[in-house]
RNA sequence: GGCUCCCUAGCCCAAUUGGUCGAGGCGAGGGUCUUAAAAAUCCUUCAGUGUCGGUUCGAAUCCGACGGGAGCCA
């Protein structure tokens, strides 16, 4: 490879950074502040891949060309240390989970900074790290103190075969997902947080930010805000009611039956004694499919139900309507039961196409006898509400209702508490113990924090205690008993970005002054698999912190990106046995093992040891250096999108590198005698400045990149440094302070090499804060503006005209182009379109 | 099952956000240089936007249906 020696100047430029500490946070508070923030890793055995670093090297563009802007940056890595691999690794091997972490740890934080990030690595961070955990424990305790953490019996998944409760992503169809062994639900007393009391405030709040629109929606969803009412139906022949909950009360005139949760407590009393038999054996059928299968069955999917032989009375119309239970009402949301309107519910409607129940339209729009109409229109055959759109008819059908006392506006959330406590051992151990006579009681702040105990074995206990019951010196403390659950791994990473802050401080979690000048997040950027619990659970601590006075912004994080995932192809025998890329060989159109006759099924797959398709980023920066890794990271695609890892992509940055590091330098070729590097001569102070196509691209190339720190597309923009290099090549000389301009604009995306162009040009100081260059309009115009001409929508010619013409000269000088003649003879023009600089299209 | 996104050259991707489809890279082929090869350098690269329909003077871009793919949630 001819070119700049990568090995060496990664190893002498990343010491010289840390030797000198140049990226340390800058402590004055004159200069503007920006606070960006990676989604912290969890520090998992396998190391890294070249997906986990693309997030992290745009926001590293980010932060190093907003030094050079002239802003104070905090740039901080750290590790969401406490989880579930971790300890089962422990399990298996009798280590102890701090010492697997630490070795982790280890491992990532060298790949990272083989890669030349700038962080500021004194800030670095550990949430299993007890001077870390201490203040997760004191915010628990806030949240204790402020009533926001309670106690519940819950029900939970537990497998007897391992004697273990499950968290629910590893359960699946009734089953632990790695063994097939059976998982139970068994009710345990579990720590519960009150994030629904912040459930209106995790909505609106969101208006303010600027994240994708997509996750802003995800929020909103699973927060599931929704407003309608509580009707009151009567059940005949009895004084018992029945509460619905329906964001419909304006279709209550086509209400024809009325539907229960199997579960229902109402069943039992209301059911008739000829349809007994046919209700219990519904119900334990039911029993057996999880409320999540129910939920998430197809609104049109056939169903199921039984009639309960009961009627109650439809509160508008008076009328007797049945009452049924089916298996599509959930028990757990709303208040179980549920108004059927076949008309203008899809549910509802293929209900009653199932058992043959009327259908009455009551808003004019659909053809409500072939489906659900849930679109807009008058209402019909309502009574008071005939004529009345559906926000008006809502409105005055609740009026009317509450004036009756048959019901009420309600508001009501899909969220639901956050169950706070895991049955493991590698986590935050909770802050609090119980007294003999029940009551919970707070390790007094002064001891925290509640350090993990060591124990023999992380297992639960035989009789199914989590494993710090196995602590039993541990357990006893001030008359009581320690708490033995810890907290979920989510916990660490909700606050983590405060921490940050003040990582040092021992006295408080955060100095406030600190946290007024940096918070909140100006951009945080990390994978959109976290769009929804993550970010919601981080965003409910924080404002129950702000009510606390502890912060002093409502929401952490400004601005939102989530970078897209990196994919490789995976090779797959039909036994489920997958190959290496360099195990496979295509033969035709299939790929085949190589020199066998076993056929692989290739799919473009997420990294992964477990597919063996993972590509190694140390591997990349040994073979073409950190800057050309890096720079492909940005170049392969739009940050946000998914795309595919082609190594030989690496090797065209590398080669872009390559050729403007040949711009200054020759390299040293000791086969041919030369020993030392020279300069070549190109780039020099008097290079004549008249060399307008390599100025325009300079200036386009600053723009660009310019542009692509704010708007994160940096694609586009190493396609506008690739121009000026390529013109920079052909051009006989450069000017020097050009070719500055252009080292600084690729400073923040080959950092190493820019460092080393910026020495041998005569620099002795780093250029990480060297000012930004600014473009020039001016310089980006060219002389003559090239102007397409259609007729009738269809390109016929193109004119050039001077770059002052006026609209009227360039529609003559269109109409009297011979090719465009040639279309418009014998017709009549009606219409002359110009788009300024662009096109002149002529309608005829 | 629901939600979201994507589909442009052999491949990865641009396209001033409704205005001439082609910036950049990969791969391939050819020329120059070289004893030769590699490297470097210059040139070339059959495409017309997944399919069908609509709106518009004009659609990759907006709308609808279909096909294919991905992600998230459950």
């Amino acid at each position: 490879m001819s070119g700049f020696p990568h090995a060496e100047i990664d190893a002498r430029w990343q010491a010289a950074w840390r030797e000198r500490d140049i990226f340390a946070t800058p402590t004055d508070r004159s200069r503007p502040k920006y606070y960006v923030l990676d989604m912290f890793p969890y520090p998992s055995g396998s190391g890294l891949h070249v997906g986990h670093p693309k997030g992290y090297v745009a926001t590293d563009v980010v932060a190093r060309a907003k030094r050079m802007m002239g802003f104070n940056v905090l740039r901080v890595m750290g590790w969401d240390s406490f989880g579930l691999p971790a300890e089962r690794r422990a399990e298996r091997t009798g280590e102890h989970p701090s010492v697997i972490t630490s070795r982790n740890i280890a491992t990532f934080k060298s790949q990272l900074q083989k890669l030349g990030l700038s962080y500021d690595w004194t800030r670095e961070l550990a949430t299993s790290d007890p001077k870390y955990y201490k203040w997760t424990q004191w915010i628990f305790q806030v949240l204790f103190e402020r009533n926001l953490a309670y106690r519940a019996e819950v029900a939970v998944n537990f497998c007897p075969a391992l004697g273990t409760v499950l968290a629910n992503e590893e359960v699946k169809d009734g089953k632990y997902i790695e063994t097939g062994d059976e998982v139970e639900k068994r009710l345990m007393r579990q720590w519960m947080l009150k994030i629904t009391e912040y459930a209106d405030r995790l909505s609106e709040d969101l208006a303010g930010l600027d994240w994708p629109a997509g996750t802003l929606k995800a929020q909103l969803d699973w927060v599931g805000k929704s407003i309608g009412a509580d009707v009151a139906f009567r059940v005949v022949n009895s004084d018992a009611d029945i509460t619905v909950f329906t964001t419909r009360p304006d279709t209550l005139f086509g209400g024809t039956w009325v539907v229960l949760a199997p579960e229902h407590p109402l069943v039992d009393q209301i059911t008739t004694p000829e349809q007994r038999a046919a209700v219990t054996a519904y119900r334990e059928q039911v029993g057996k499919r999880t409320e999540r299968d129910r939920s998430t069955e197809a609104a049109d999917a056939p169903k199921t139900g039984v009639a309960t032989g009961a009627f109650a009375i439809n509160p508008v119309t008076g009328k007797h309507i049945p009452i049924w239970i089916a298996d599509y009402v959930l028990a757990s949301y709303g208040t179980g039961a549920v108004f059927a309107c076949p008309a203008h519910d899809e549910r509802d409607h293929a209900f009653a196409r199932k058992f043959e129940l009327p259908i009455v339209e009551v808003v004019k729009g659909g053809k409500v006898d072939e489906a659900a109409y849930t679109g807009d229109g008058p209402h019909v055959n309502s009574a008071f509400l005939d004529g009345l759109d559906i926000a008006a008819a809502k409105a005055k059908v609740i009026g009317w209702l509450a004036e009756r006392k048959l019901g009420e506006q309600r508001v009501r959330y899909k969220l639901r508490d956050w169950l706070f406590a895991r049955q493991r051992y590698w986590g935050e151990p909770m802050p609090t113990y119980e007294l003999p006579n029940g009551e919970i009681a707070l390790v007094p702040k002064t001891e925290l924090p509640v350090v993990l105990p060591p124990i023999d074995e992380y297992k639960p206990t035989r009789d199914g205690q989590p494993p710090l019951a196995r602590a039993t010196d541990w357990l006893p403390y001030q008359g009581g008993t320690r708490e033995t659950n810890t907290m979920p791994q989510w916990a660490g990473s909700c606050w983590y970005y405060l921490r940050f802050l003040s990582p040092d401080r021992d006295d408080v979690a955060w100095d406030a002054e600190e946290e007024k000048y940096w918070m909140p997040v100006d951009l945080y950027v990390g994978g959109n698999e976290h769009a929804v619990l993550h970010l919601l659970y981080a965003r409910f601590w924080h404002k129950v912190l702000y009510d606390a006075g502890f912060v002093s912004t409502k929401e952490p994080f400004q601005r939102l990106f989530h970078q897209g995932m990196i994919h490789k192809t995976s090779f797959r025998e039909a036994s489920g046995k997958y190959h290496h890329d360099h195990e496979v060989e295509q033969r035709g159109t299939t790929w085949f093992v190589k020199g066998t006759e076993t056929p692989v099924e290739t799919k473009l797959d997420k990294m992964s040891k477990s597919k063996y398709n993972v590509v190694n980023p140390d591997d990349m920066a040994n073979e073409y250096g950190a800057d050309a890794m890096r720079m492909y990271e940005l170049f392969m695609g739009p940050l946000e999108d998914g795309v595919e890892w082609e190594t030989s992509g690496v090797a065209g940055t590398r080669r872009f590198l390559d050729r403007a590091w040949r711009l200054l330098v020759v390299p040293a070729d000791p086969t041919a005698g030369v020993v030392a590097d020279t300069l070549t001569g190109k780039v020099s102070e008097d290079a004549p400045t008249d060399n307008k196509d390599l100025e325009r691209a300079l200036h386009a190339a600053i723009k660009k990149v310019t542009g692509a720190v704010t708007d994160l597309r940096f694609n586009t923009a190493i396609a506008d440094m690739m121009v000026f290099v390529n013109e920079a090549t052909k051009a006989a000389a450069i000017p020097k302070s050009w070719f500055e301009m252009f080292v600084k604009i690729l400073s923040p995306f080959a950092p190493h090499v820019a460092e080393e162009l910026w020495q041998r040009l005569g620099h002795t100081t780093t250029i990480a804060y060297e000012p930004w260059p600014a473009h020039d309009e001016a310089k980006l115009a060219r002389d003559v503006m090239v102007i397409a001409v259609q007729v009738m929508g269809k390109l016929r010619s193109q004119i050039e005209v001077p770059l002052d013409a006026t609209e009227a000269t360039i529609l003559a000088a269109a109409k009297a182009d011979d090719k465009v003649q040639q279309f418009l003879e014998g017709k009549a023009i009606k219409r002359e379109i110009y788009v300024k600089g662009r096109l002149v299209n002529l309608v005829v």
